[in-house]
DNA sequence: GTTTCCCGAAATCTCGAGAATTGTTATTGA
DNA sequence: TCAATAACAATTCTCGAGATTTCGGGAAAC
């Protein structure tokens, strides 16, 4: 099967077989949470020692990061952590919308039992992970991610267009690292959760309307808090100064 | 500025300053060409003699070629060219329209004089070599190509989404591929030209829904023209077998 | 006759060192 | 004091060789 874009899936626990893959999942993970900032420079040769692998390991690791878009590469000058923009940002949000509404048009249209079933179970996992959330357990904000990335991905995982999908997680990926950037400003916020709650209800409906209007908006709204970000972090200071 | 998709960029004749980038591009255009044909073992010890680099440097090479889907990396087995599909091209053809009618549609509301009069001068381009080619000059069908991907790319170049833009980069590549290795079956056929003429006009006139209408059946018609390959091209086998 | 196991060959993956390029600093001259 | 040039240092890019893993054929066992 054309296995498209099985360097950014994630819904399989894919087990890194080589090297490369081990250190570009550490490479990515660092960078959408900020580790390593928005322009930050590269270096190979300080990187290698840090993730205890050969330069040349490290060099493919990058270049795969180059597929999400994540790192740019330039000519003979080395690698650099993707800049970030308001601009970007906004692109991004508008362009998910486009997908993932015609994602959840389709996958609506072609859902099955099996499908409803564990669109019932991850929203239910959500659930439980928000309610702790608004409990004050702020330790479970790793564990809601996660739950709601799942929720998310399983609400278009009836669409059978691979590529729909593949464009998709790279787009979710990217406005993740925003909103990482901007969590310690906005920290939660927002009714999230009554949000779901209409989405999930409108998808079990089949109400295709109902549910992409929904999905458009509470795809847009990250972007107030984005546009509401401080400007150094823009300009791809590390998040503490 | 966050320059997406560097590596797919084709409009500006970007110069290959590093070995790596001109291993890639001549590796990408004879996957496309059908040199190396669908489910091709790419194996490195071989092609770093054929390509004049080393293997280290191949290997990089590769591994950008998986960021375009032309070739898929698989755990400790190497590399393969990416196998191809009827179903893989109808997503990639629709996911296609998708897209596309929507650059087309921002493009349209956005495009000022500059843009239109680019759009008049690569029309004018691809109609000469369109005249050419229907007066029996096959030489010119390498040129066609690059004029026809121009005023394609020319139509949605004033859509300000460089994501969408990127993300169409990469279906056009892809789809070409599929063109190109149906090419021998199904010469050139239909009546390109008035379906160019069409869509030129009606994007003059800025009348959207006629331009987005035409461009849909544009990129759909050659659907079928792939539906009626060869089965052994499906199957990966050489177009000369 | 079919399955299983084992071993050799081939390919992949990884690493460190050398050549080429870029960015910086110091020196010179006006 | 400032601009231009030249040498230096740092980093990137490239290459070939060694360790690990995978693939294919053949013999033995059931």
């Amino acid at each position: 099967m054309n296995d498209i874009a099985s360097a950014t899936e994630t819904s399989a626990p894919y087990e890194p077989k080589t090297l490369v893959e081990a250190a570009y999942k550490r490479l990515r993970r660092d960078i959408i949470e900020g580790v390593h900032p928005p322009g930050e420079k590269l270096r190979v040769e300080h990187l290698k020692d840090q993730y205890e692998v050969g330069a040349g390991t490290l060099r493919e690791a990058l270049q795969l990061l180059v597929t999400d878009a994540l790192v740019v590469a330039q000519g003979q000058r080395g690698f650099r952590v993707a800049p970030i923009s308001i601009a970007d940002f906004e692109d991004i949000t508008r362009t998910r919308v486009l997908l993932e509404t015609e994602a959840l048009r389709q996958s609506l249209a072609r859902g099955d039992d099996a499908w409803e079933a564990a669109l019932v179970a991850s929203f239910h996992r959500l659930s439980r992970a928000e309610q702790k959330l608004s409990e004050g357990d702020l330790d479970t904000t790793e564990e809601w991610e996660r739950r709601n990335r799942a929720f998310h991905e399983t609400l278009i995982a009836a669409c059978p267009s691979r590529w729909i999908r593949h464009f998709q997680n790279i787009l979710y990926q990217q406005s993740e690292r925003y909103r990482r950037l901007s969590l310690f400003r906005q920290p939660v916020a927002r009714d999230v959760h009554a949000e779901h709650q209409a989405l999930f209800e409108a998808a079990l409906a089949r109400d295709v309307t109902r549910a992409t209007s929904i999905l458009s908006e509470h795809i847009l709204r990250t972007l107030d808090a984005v546009k509401r970000m401080p400007i150094d972090v823009l300009n791809g200071k590390p998040a503490t100064h």
